[in-house]
DNA sequence: GGCGTAAGCTAGTAATCGATTACTTTCTTT
DNA sequence: AAAGAAAGTAATCGATTACTAGCTTACGCC
């Protein structure tokens, strides 16, 4: 066995390539990606990619399965550990950050996907991450409010709404200023402004 | 003079080539749109387009400029005909969204020019457009704080990033549900949330 | 009414894209 | 060790892109 085998099998080459996109997310605009940088960023040439993907839009689907995975298993496992709704959205809130300052392309893919006009699976799979993702805030919150956590006049739907709406602020922020790191700095204090705007005021 | 005119002067092509830009981006990604498509839809062939325009990036730099110009005006003048701080955030935003919602393509449009790699003239411009949206933000909540309507010890930074992140989140819920009308209706609540966030605890 | 120019059309260009083909190399398996 | 499958390369395909050249039409002006 060589230590640097030059034929790799297929599940490598998956998680090879899903590296690969988000990697290059950071740095260009998502549908400008080319299956050539693709490759080119992986060591390969364009036609070795379609050897481990029927098309260009399978890559794509194989980015939000990893995305989808990652990112709920991520913000779910934050929010189980929390002893209070408040401080489970804020875990929440921050493992979302986290992820999202470790790999800046993902907001980025993900936008540019439900951005698209044909119906792809990957338009699909983004549009139900974020519809899952929704579900768990409301089913939270709902919890905080019944409890006294959160404001009793408080509309689920929209402060889920914001909750996502906060990241987004965020990611545009950091889109201006071209600093990631931006992100994690300012996200506790954008945070705490939300967090009023849910909570009961006492 | 003819009443259907074959041959425009170069201002009015201008103008409807933004309209057709704005329009064809409420139904595609923004950086698919082809010079042919704005063309089609002017009812002109492609070659046409440019007899006005030198090349593309000049046409988004239009529409950024027509984008601004509109957009900043309406919330400006939102702004100063309110009687106080809150109201004044609350009919600048509601201004905002009904200007989104009469040009869906226009939140689209922002955000893709902001994901560009280049710098181009067209993304410099949507960089200005908010950083003087944000700068009119913080100045206005600075003067709230001073004058107690709003907390003592908000962060202004903060506040301006949650204001321009919960416009972003309503646009993506219309996205995912693909009904723009629904931006309207969720307002008023999404408003509302921030709004406690940013209010002084009584 | 004729003349110049602005604005339009047709028909191209080179470049780039995703995808395919024909062939070669490498790994696994017996 | 031979064979076959898996994974790579190089070259090329047709389609699409932004942009241009050459010619024609329509409009404003005197």
């Amino acid at each position: 066995m060589s230590r640097h085998p030059k034929h790799l099998p297929a599940e490598a080459r998956r998680e090879e390539t899903v590296a690969a996109v988000i990697d290059l997310a950071a740095e260009q605009n998502p549908s400008e990606i080319t299956t050539a940088a693709i490759a080119k960023r992986m060591g390969l040439t364009q036609g070795a990619l379609f050897r481990h993907f029927p098309n260009k839009d399978a890559v794509l689907q194989a980015v939000m399965d990893w995305v989808a995975a990652r990112l709920l298993a991520r913000v779910e496992k934050a929010a189980a550990g929390a002893p209070d709704v408040l401080t489970a959205l804020e875990t929440m809130f921050m493992a979302h950050i986290g992820f999202i300052s470790e790999h800046p392309g993902v907001p980025r893919v993900m936008f540019g996907e439900l951005q698209r006009a044909e119906e792809t699976p990957a338009k699909r799979m983004a549009m139900s991450l974020i519809e899952r993702y929704g579900k768990l805030l409301r089913a939270l919150m709902k919890r905080g409010k019944e409890n006294g956590e959160l404001a009793a006049d408080l509309n689920t739907d929209d402060a889920a709404v914001l909750f996502i709406g906060t990241v987004q602020g965020l990611v545009m922020q950091s889109l201006l200023a071209g600093d990631v790191t931006r992100i994690r700095r300012q996200a506790p204090g954008v945070f705490a402004v939300y967090r009023r705007g849910i909570g009961a005021c006492k």
